[in-house]
DNA sequence: ACCTGAACACCGTTCAAGT
DNA sequence: ACCTGAACACCGTTCAAGT
């Protein structure tokens, strides 16, 4: 994407993003202007606009930084010899890392994301690619007979991604609190959904 | 709230919604300025802004609606002799009813709620009217013993409105006919979460 | 190339003036 | 009260000019 890429270009860019995620955290996107990024960033307009071509670039820029992460901690589910550990591990760290500041980020960039066309494509190739770890980690667990091999690989990825996503949805208007309080439910349910099922009437 | 209520101002409180729903599912939220909405309700911007004090209080007006439509259709969920058949119905409702044009339009609405403060309390005080009555429903189906009554109401309510609004979210990028393909596992996933439980191992 | 800051186009909202 | 449309304040973006 970028042609050059000098120390300054990416340490510029990186000053950028920083601002800016400060700026969106405090004021929220809409309510912050590009003349609050360039006094955060110490910069003029000019500058500002020689590194970022827009506003809604910049979001794609933290959105980027922030999918990295997504993919790695699902990784986690491909390696692991016991699945439902691995799965409760993320379901932890979600419950753990997330601050209310995190939330008030990804609120913004949630609402930016539905808006912008282009951001809305990077989702879906995101979703997909999260989609892909999350299907091959269930093929491996039904392998190793962990998980229940007559479910759907991909539906059922669908729907741990679906609710995990529903979880932070709500998390937006509860709270990160109310968020911590349904992970243990969250753990039975997901158990209930994938485990081995006993034959029943 | 509103002091008069002639029949001309409902009425012309009506028309700009139409107006301005129309215009939000063509260009978005953002991309419809209020002279849009203006040239769509045939009036001036001094008319438009007697009717409504601003554009986030029509996408006030506009979610008002919506929410009255969403509360009554959980309500069948109280009244059934059989949860699980309600359950189902909902479930039926939302992949049959919900259009591409409807996923746009839920778009913009979501978006705007996360922006706007206002809007986000309106939206905490429908989760929690939400919850409530999915959360009495849990319970008349426990007392009847059609749903494993060890589970915690207030959780597994949540749990399962977070679940349906993780598959909406997740429609907006995929479309509505990838939902309509996740309904039966999500029949069959909340199926195991509620039904009684055989003793295991 | 990197940077400045004035200038431009646009949009939400207001308000003096009309009926 | 209901309505008009010009005017205001503000914001994202550009560009001539500098180094």
């Amino acid at each position: 994407m970028r042609q050059r890429d000098s120390a300054l270009n990416t340490q510029r860019r990186h000053a950028i993003l920083e601002a800016a995620s400060t700026c969106f955290v405090k004021s929220g996107f809409h309510g912050t202007s590009m003349k609050d990024v360039c006094g955060a960033a110490g910069m003029s307009p000019g500058t500002l606009y020689h590194y970022f071509r827009s506003k809604t670039e910049i979001i794609a820029g933290i959105i980027e930084s922030e999918a990295d992460m997504t993919l790695e901690l699902l990784s986690s589910l491909k390696t692991t010899p016991d699945f439902f550990e691995a799965l409760h591990e993320v379901l932890d760290f979600i419950a753990s890392e997330v601050t209310e500041q995190d939330l008030a980020l990804h609120t913004e960039i949630a609402a930016e994301i539905l808006r912008q066309p282009h951001l809305r494509s990077a989702q879906a190739e995101l979703d997909r690619r999260a989609l892909e770890i999350v299907s091959e980690a269930l093929s491996k667990a039904q392998r190793e007979t962990q998980v229940d091999p007559t479910l759907d690989v991909d539906v059922t990825a669908k729907l741990i991604l679906a609710l995990i996503d529903g979880l932070l949805w709500r998390a937006t208007f509860e709270g990160a609190m109310t968020l911590r309080e349904q992970i243990p439910a969250t753990k039975q349910l997901l158990s209930r959904m994938l485990q081995l099922q006993k034959e029943r009437s």
